[in-house]
DNA sequence: GTCTATAGCCGGATAGAC
DNA sequence: GTCTATCCGGCTATAGAC
């Protein structure tokens, strides 16, 4: 055969970062499969070697991106630094440019509300995900099992909450405020 | 003339309800003018007499959506035990299902995001509104102006990460716990 | 102001050559 | 597997009669 495996291989992950980006920057709706394959340096027929269709490719991009998030990113333990490095990292200006990866909750959840149960399936995937990391983390500093749970899903609510309104603001200094008075009760929290 | 003034404002204001109705369901893209125009008993070609186009209605049904909205509508003051009960109702089933007026804030975040910046000035000025009338109650609780515009903008995140994140989830177990978990929390902080 | 009809465009998906 | 070309349906917006 004239192309290997891994050739394959590379071609459909391409095309799933092509995806992350630029659904996270546009919804699912705006950007269309050939815009996601000329990002992937390809032509619009060749999508459906790989997807069998745009949904079924939005539901894999969705867990890719919950993959490469920075909150499930980090690998190892996280100690009480490391968590508020996270939540700094997750509710800075940066991130609601979305300069580098950016975390589908807070980019997609509305976009995702619409679509057929596969997709959400993923997009809860992801959501229990990261819930998971952060009550694990909480656990280690001296919490119970269950109120690690529910700071680690109050947590998570309130940063893509925080994040996606953000997003749809329109002047940039409400923003950062948004985000600074966001994080000052989260680090609150953390602190106990 | 054939049609009233009268007539004509009454037109507008059925292609709103029923614009902001259908949007929340599934977002922009996913409703067509003709959609909205058939469920406000009109046709396709009738809409251009009211609105100059699809995004500026958007726009407008946004604004008209946050006057509608469960945070700004009931009149008067907001004592402690309406707040409580303006959060359990934002925080129910009932709002996440959509089974009556939808928190345009929660059900479009991601949707305003992509759009121009009339939009999301829409999308801005209700924001702002809540939180305004929020932290005017909570002013009223005994909290000085600047915890209590903190705590508004707080509460006001909070709800909207929590509703936005529920109608994305498949599994409508996980939607009650998150919903319990968040109000739980938000009771707290109303306590002090 | 509202209707019917249509122009004009774009996007998902498929066909067939290489 | 990837390319080019195309079918087909749906959409926004406009035209013109009433």
């Amino acid at each position: 055969m004239p192309y290997s495996a891994e050739h394959k291989k590379q071609s459909r992950e391409r095309i799933l970062l092509s995806a992350i980006d630029l659904f996270c920057r546009r919804g699912f709706d705006q950007i269309s499969i050939a815009q996601i394959m000329q990002h992937a340096e390809m032509t619009h027929g060749a999508f459906y070697a790989h997807f069998s269709s745009k949904v079924s490719l939005y539901a894999e991009a969705i867990l890719t991106a919950g993959r490469h998030s920075l909150l499930v990113r980090k690998g190892g333990d996280l100690d009480k630094e490391k968590m508020r490095y996270l939540v700094t990292e997750y509710l800075s200006m940066e991130h609601v440019r979305q300069e580098g990866y950016a975390c589908p909750l807070a980019f997609l959840s509305t976009d995702v509300a619409h679509r057929d149960s596969e997709v959400r399936a993923s997009y809860e995937k992801v959501f229990n995900g990261m819930v998971d990391r952060l009550a694990q983390a909480l656990e280690a500093t001296g919490r119970s099992l269950q109120t690690a749970r529910a700071q680690a899903q109050y947590l998570v609510v309130t940063m893509v909450g925080t994040v996606s309104i953000a997003r749809s603001l329109s002047d940039t200094e409400s923003q950062k405020a948004l985000l600074e008075n966001s994080k000052s009760s989260l680090f609150a929290m953390l602190a106990d």
